[in-house]
RNA sequence: GGGCGAUUAGCUCAGUUGGUUAGAGCGCAUGCAUGACACGCAUGAGGUCACAGGUUCGAAUCCUGUAUCGCCCA
């Protein structure tokens, strides 16, 4: 025989070749036409951070959006798949900053912020470029041409539009607010960037002594804290309202040690549990979030005592008892501490110190210890408006929040599996607003000026100026191109690019010693008022960006004026058919891009979200750097292939949260892997060998078309119509686990097809009809290698495509072909049990030949003995008949010659077994010893179940009570059990 | 502290509204170089469905509680 196929599936041979193809094809370039709403499909990628290359956790997302994308894309709907890499601002400057001090020694001050910058920007070059090759090799078919990252340009003109409308409405906000702060990077950071750990601290119990004691007064209040130094900065202490001990002393005072400062006793039922040690709390508001809520509550004073690298500012020191006490400049959580535990032992004022566990939150970047950190930051208002909101489409919101909320709440956006809808409306509902301002170099610079001018100017007549300017020759922006905020700190912000680069242009030069002279002459107000313009330092926290994703890939907020084709995306794409994505960013993802897209376009981003489960090794921890038991998907598709590698995952994915993965290492070349992996490359290597086989035995055989198998099957073979009716469920189940994201059923569907029912019964069957070229197999082999192709391809693309290519007639890649349909003319109910039947009674009889170590050669003469008397066939055929279609299957496949008799008598020395209501006699082969063996054991199990049943029957209760179906099912087993066991007793049994 | 998930064969997991004898892959055992495939074929062994109660004629499945592991949010 010759073949043009190897016979071992090489995918190096095939995957980047054919991935060449699909591009030169521009197989997956969606380009909007008139096919109506119910034909689109698209999907944003959920853009990778340029932190690091992929991993596994990217690869099972990768491949459950391909899955969707191409299966939608063969079902004839138009399809988008949005590629694209994310900033990640405060994760990529740290890595970047970490790797460059490594290296050479350089802190970012060292570089200064366009030096840095510009290292980011490689780092991000090279990485991208990484990421997407990454994603090309597991066969994502992203629509390249379309790749956007969350800094160019398009996304930026989509932050500043954003951030300006948010703005404008009110919306965004500058306040005074409990960071969490990064002494080490000196920046805010998000409560998601923080990790917490147990640390063995000190409870420390102070003594504040009572202001003005009288009758009955302790002398001191005693506050235990694992936080002594804060001391400095506590303006309260705070009792609960009902505690007797302490009721008397409220609203008097105590003096606070080493400062001097008096500060009132408070009463605080929130903040104080009477029951936990004293009774008295300390109070803090600059460095505790509950205190600071506390002071919110009695309008304490807060004070703050720390610089933003970490030490005691100016408001550390005091004079107590007539000395003074000075703690400026210390490291606040380590030295000063010390320095503050020192005197007050000095002083005799700690009553106890004991050891104590407690968790203390630390900066996912830096690994350094988070400080509550009181600044001025910049914050989306997220809670209920006076007088609501009103979001693109004219409808009217009470809040952000709510608005997203709503929309998951009646349907708009549905999420996947439901029981993660709740975790996304608890989040939301707490409406807490989002601080949107990163102290970094990295990310989008806040797109707001501050104005000043000479002490006694006019704001309204520098900005009459300032406007004047912008309109002027220099600049020539449209009238309103800007607008100016008279808010206590004078904001001025672009409304549109044009004006932000103008208003980025004077501000350099306002910053020159003078203004330039031809502006001085032209607008002498600006000279008088020494009008200066600074742009906001901080930049943007990344998920502000990330949150207009879906909008500002598609081109938002672009109205019909630059790129024609990507302005067309966002009425054609928008909005979005389904998310996939992890669990732990539904909040601070999912959530505002819901937000964001409701307020600044009127519509959700997507209808459908699926939250898929999270990889773990082998013993159910995340897969880390740190621990080292991360797999690379680069090496997977090294070394058995990426087709094996998306089939292997998807059959990991179910409904649970959480995927395990035994990981070992690979001896020969030392990288992680997983034996998991060999499933799917023994799969594929199967399908690329049955392939092989029908190929070269149809050589000049045309694909049948449907209409042809329909006419075909008036007249075939049982096995022949089973086949095509296992292939139709088939479709029907991989159309179903598709819309359901159910992908390990998915992947469990199309093997059984393949390897249980088309290799192991029906080439076997076909095989002694090939020899003889008999055209109806040939016709049928083709049709179902057709099928099963296009079945594949959503989840194992390249070998489909690297097979289908050798099929006759084929008008086109599989990738544009269409997705099999479900034919109700190919089903067959009976054909399926007769063949089930079959199968059993060929398996007993390999299992007699087995058993009695009957070499494999030799044919076995059979005797098979229906009894229609108590037949439970799903039709009216009776049992002989049936046994007379399948003779021909279970004679070849079992390596036997068959004989079917009513009324045979058992052949001496013959093993039994029993199918249903078939005896079988397997002449010649008997050992009453091996014979006893296994029919006492079968004996055994058949009393056990008789007893069962005759129980349950005997049972009124059961059988007045239970489905008519399931009691006369139960009676039809009990018949059948006890023929056998009489079979066995009486028949060659001992 | 709040929420969620898991616990089924040695391992990784299915098990769709409760219903006949709980399934798969890997691993294991036995046999097989069979003209597609040893990344293979055939057959088999292997389970008190975490534990304790409850509902029901009937529970791996529903309810309550316990234990262990894990995740998310504070």
């Amino acid at each position: 025989m010759t073949t043009e196929l190897a016979p071992q599936y090489d995918p190096k041979a095939v995957e980047s070749r054919i991935y060449a193809q699909w591009l030169e094809a521009r197989a997956f370039h969606g380009v909007p036409d008139n096919r109506p709403p119910e034909r689109r499909f698209s999907i944003v990628i959920p853009p990778p951070n340029v932190t690091g290359a992929l991993h596994l956790g990217h690869a099972i997302n990768g491949t459950i959006q391909d899955v969707l994308i191409r299966y939608h894309r063969m079902k004839g709907d138009n399809t988008l798949w949005m590629p694209g890499t994310d900033h990640a601002g405060i994760a990529t400057q740290a890595v970047v900053e970490k790797r460059i001090f490594e290296e050479e020694k350089k802190s970012r001050h060292d570089l200064g912020k366009e030096g840095l910058v510009q290292r980011i920007w490689q780092w991000k070059d090279e990485y991208q470029t990484r990421i997407i090759s990454q994603l090309k090799l597991i066969g994502s078919s992203c629509d390249w041409d379309r790749t956007r990252f969350t800094l160019d340009d398009q996304c930026a003109k989509a932050v500043r539009e954003a951030f300006f409308k948010l703005f404008k409405d009110g919306l965004i906000f500058r306040g005074l607010r409990l960071v969490n702060w990064d002494t080490q990077l000196q920046t805010a950071v998000a409560d998601d960037e923080i990790y917490y750990e147990t640390v063995q601290g000190q409870l420390t119990s102070i003594r504040y002594p009572v202001v003005d004691r009288r009758d009955g007064d302790p002398e001191f209040l005693i506050v235990a804290t694992t936080r002594p130094e804060t001391m400095l900065g506590d303006t309260a202490v705070a009792v609960h309202p009902d505690d007797p001990r302490y009721k008397h002393l409220i609203g008097r005072k105590v003096i606070l040690p080493l400062v001097g400062r008096e500060i009132p006793i408070i009463a605080d039922g929130l903040l104080v549990d009477p029951k936990f040690g004293t009774g008295v709390v300390k109070v803090t508001p600059a460095h505790d979030p509950n205190d600071y809520a506390t002071g919110q509550r009695h309008q304490l004073p807060q004070i703050n005592l720390l610089t933003a690298d970490g030490k005691v500012n100016g408001n550390g020191k005091g004079t107590f008892g007539g000395k003074e006490y000075d703690y400026t400049g210390l490291k606040f959580a380590t030295v000063a501490r010390q320095k503050v535990l020192e005197d007050l032992e000095s002083l005799d004022l700690i009553a106890e110190k004991k050891p104590h566990e407690h968790e203390v939150g630390h900066s996912d970047r830096s690994k350094t210890p988070i400080e509550p950190y009181l600044s001025e930051q910049w914050f989306v208002k997220m809670g209920d408006v006076e007088g609501g909101i009103t979001l693109a489409d004219g409808s009217k919101a009470s809040g952000l929040a709510q608005a997203a909320i709503d929309a998951v709440k009646d349907g708009r956006v549905k999420i996947a599996p439901e029981r993660y809808a709740k975790g996304y409306i608890d989040w939301l509902s707490q409406k807490r607003d989002w601080c949107i301002s990163r102290q970094l170099w990295w990310g989008h610079q806040i797109p707001v000026w501050r104005v000043r001018v000479n002490s006694g100017g006019d704001i309204q007549r520098a900005a009459a100026a300032l406007d004047k300017l912008l309109q002027s020759q220099y600049f020539g922006v449209r009238p309103q191109g800007f607008q100016i905020f008279d808010s206590p700190s004078n904001y001025v912000l672009g409304l549109d690019p044009e004006a932000n680069i103008a208003l980025g242009t004077i501000a350099q030069m306002s910053r020159a010693p003078g203004i330039p002279t031809e502006w001085a002459m032209e607008f002498p107000d600006l000279a008088v008022m020494g009008l200066r313009l600074d742009r906001d330092p901080d930049v943007l926290d990344t998920w502000f960006s990330s949150a207009l994703w879906p909008l500002s890939t598609m081109g938002w907020p672009a109205k019909g004026t630059s790129d024609q084709a990507q302005d067309q995306l966002l009425p054609y794409f928008y909005p979005t058919s389904v998310l996939s994505t992890a669990r732990e960013i539904l909040s601070l993802w999912v959530a505002r891009m819901v937000m964001f897209g409701l307020y600044l376009h009127g519509e959700v981003p997507f209808k459908q979200v699926y939250i898929h489960a999270v990889i773990q090794d082998g013993q159910g921890r995340p897969m880390k750097k740190s621990l080292g038991n991360g797999v690379d998907p680069v090496d997977i598709v090294d070394s058995h292939g990426a087709d094996a590698l998306r089939y292997t995952l998807a059959s990991m994915i179910t409904d649970t949260q959480d995927i395990r993965l035994p990981v070992v290492k690979d001896k020969t070349t030392g990288r992680n892997t997983s034996p998991r992996f060999d499933v799917g490359r023994n799969f594929a290597n199967k399908i690329w060998n049955a392939s092989r086989f029908i190929l070269s035995h149809t050589v000049d055989v045309a694909v049948p078309t449907t209409e042809e198998i329909i006419s075909l099957i008036q007249n075939v073979d049982i096995a022949d119509r089973w086949i095509l009716a296992r292939l139709n469920y088939t479709v029907g189940l991989v159309d179903e686990s598709i819309n359901h994201f159910r992908f390990a059923p998915l992947a469990a569907a199309l093997y059984e097809f393949l390897w249980n029912d088309l290799c192991d019964w029906y080439l076997e069957i076909a095989k002694n009809r090939l020899r003889q070229k008999d055209r109806t197999v040939q016709s049928i082999l083709l049709y179902c290698l057709d099928k099963s192709l296009r079945l594949l391809h959503p989840l194992m693309p390249f070998i489909s495509e690297a097979i289908w290519e050798k099929l006759p007639q084929r008008t086109g890649p599989v990738i544009t072909a269409p997705f099999p349909q479900v034919i109700p003319q190919l089903a067959s109910p009976q054909a399926e049990w007769k063949i089930a039947l079959a199968q059993e009674i060929t398996r007993k009889i390999r299992d007699i030949r087995n058993q009695y170590n009957v070499d494999s050669k030799k044919i076995l003469d059979v005797t098979l003995q229906p009894e229609d008397a108590g037949w439970v066939g799903a039709d009216s055929t009776p049992a002989q008949a049936v046994l007379a279609e399948c003779q021909g299957i279970i004679g070849s496949l079992s390596g036997s010659v068959l004989t079917i008799a009513v009324a045979a008598p058992k052949p001496a020395d013959a093993a039994v077994a029993i199918v249903s209501n078939v005896q079988i006699f397997v002449a010649g082969v008997i050992d009453r010893e091996v014979e006893m063996q296994r029919l006492a054991k079968r004996r055994a199990e058949l009393e056990r179940f008789i007893v069962g049943n005759r129980a349950k029957l005997a049972n009124e209760a059961f059988v007045s009570k239970a489905p008519a179906k399931v009691v006369e099912g139960l009676k039809a087993q009990l018949a059948q059990q006890e023929s056998e066991l009489a079979a066995i007793a009486g028949g060659g049994g001992p």
